[in-house]
DNA sequence: CACAAGCAGATTGTCGACAATCTAACAAGA
DNA sequence: TCTTGTTAGATTGTCGACAATCTGCTTGTG
């Protein structure tokens, strides 16, 4: 008998799919950082009612993405320059230890699916589809995760894919400007299909340190324009849109 | 003006503590991995409508100790020896790190902190109460997590230690024999106000091992039992009144 | 006896309405 | 002017009921 590989049925419920579209919408920079989220508003044009509105929101506020004051609103997290840090220094640590546990493992498989999204992210990059060019840029970095056997890490890291989605794209909109060189990623492949693993844990921490450098410049501007309102104080109320 | 530290306002609404009360259930075994939550029971023995209720699960789904399929039902997770060895995998990492933001960062409060959480867990075993030792414990090993000032990291851990709690319950559970010697943790702490961080780092992994062979042995053991009737415990409850 | 179709009960998902709480504007008094 | 009390409006939290879906049993057929 053949051994068919059947992708789970979809989740066949509002609440998922509320998820997604909330989530889509606060990745890519639409709902921005501390920007209210209305329940009735929303409700109305989604053309559900608020319960699994609601529950989205739950699950969104656990996954870090939103955050809850009870009886004042749910609220896009606020994103300062000592947040993009820590999640960069902890998802430096992440990718040294999913580089050792995935090394072993390496097979044919690893080799074509890395390529595979090492030309997405290529694909994305001409066609200047900024969104989607950050989305499988990420999606290539999680494949050392994805593949350490490891269900812990690989939870770990989505919900920090997350923020630095969030992160890149809030840098992207912010600085109108083209994305960086096609071949950015090329030394990163090279090294994860290589044998010297501690150079491929080497450049991991240095190609990120990159564009790290880059997102901590956008977020420390944030930070001083938002002096005049929101900030590290948590009573500030953001105004709605 | 004195300078008061109000303490946060206690969250006043009825998820909350739900919330509360359904993680304490879940990570002290009273619910035991793989039982079903019935909605409407669990309502009405709270006496509280299912719509917070439900919120307060979709919750606990994201912290990772719950898991849900659409229309069938959510459950206490299963617990698996490899979920364990990821668990503390991970966590001999993150503990690394930690104990190396956490180094630079170490004054006096923190010395009296850590005095403070030992103190705690040596009174819980002198009490003999297993529950809250473990739940002691786990304090005082986050103890670092949270001095490490990288709030990522401290969710992180939080995460992980959630599910930690559970394991170490339920091995409690499984064996109800006496818990660890009073002084287990005394190097631990001594180290950690030494001056040798690579020790303490070296010290935090094998400390950690010790517990681990322990908790791997018993998830062996749930998987042998588990093979032939995995899954929801349907003990009809008397219907009391 | 094996097996598929269909029905009944239980459970989850969703809805609309009501209650509790917060915010902001306004008036009264020192 | 500043503070305090009050009120109206808007928003969140909670409830009870209905709809959609699953599960197990029964029934009929070969």
């Amino acid at each position: 008998m053949a051994k068919l590989d059947f992708s789970p049925i979809a989740d066949t419920t509002r609440r998922a799919e509320i998820v997604a579209l909330l989530r889509r919408a606060i990745l890519t920079g639409q709902l921005e950082p501390g920007q209210k989220l209305n329940e009735l508003r929303i409700s109305e044009q989604m053309r559900v009612s608020r319960a699994p509105l609601r529950e989205a929101m739950r699950e969104l506020v656990q996954e870090g993405i939103l955050t809850s004051i009870p009886y004042a609103g749910t609220f896009v997290i606020d994103v300062t320059a000592k947040d993009i840090d820590d999640a960069y220094s902890l998802n430096k640590v992440l990718d040294e230890f999913a580089i050792e546990r995935t090394w072993p493992l390496r097979d044919q498989r690893f080799f074509d699916e890395i390529d595979r999204r090492h030309a997405a992210v290529k694909q994305a990059t001409r066609e200047l589809d900024t969104t989607r060019q950050i989305e499988t840029a990420l999606q290539l970095h999680g494949l050392i995760h994805e593949w350490a056997d490891n269900s812990v890490l690989l939870e770990t890291w989505q919900r920090l894919a997350s923020r630095l989605q969030m992160y890149f794209a809030l840098h992207q909109r912010a600085r109108n400007e083209p994305v960086p060189a096609e071949d950015a990623h090329e030394t990163y492949v090279q090294l994860l299909q290589g044998s010297d693993m501690r150079a491929a844990q080497r450049h991991a921490k240095e190609h990120i340190d990159l564009d790290f450098e880059e997102l901590l410049a956008y977020a420390r501007g944030l930070e001083e324009r938002g002096s005049k309102g929101a900030g590290a104080d948590r009573s500030g109320r953001p105004e709605g849109g």
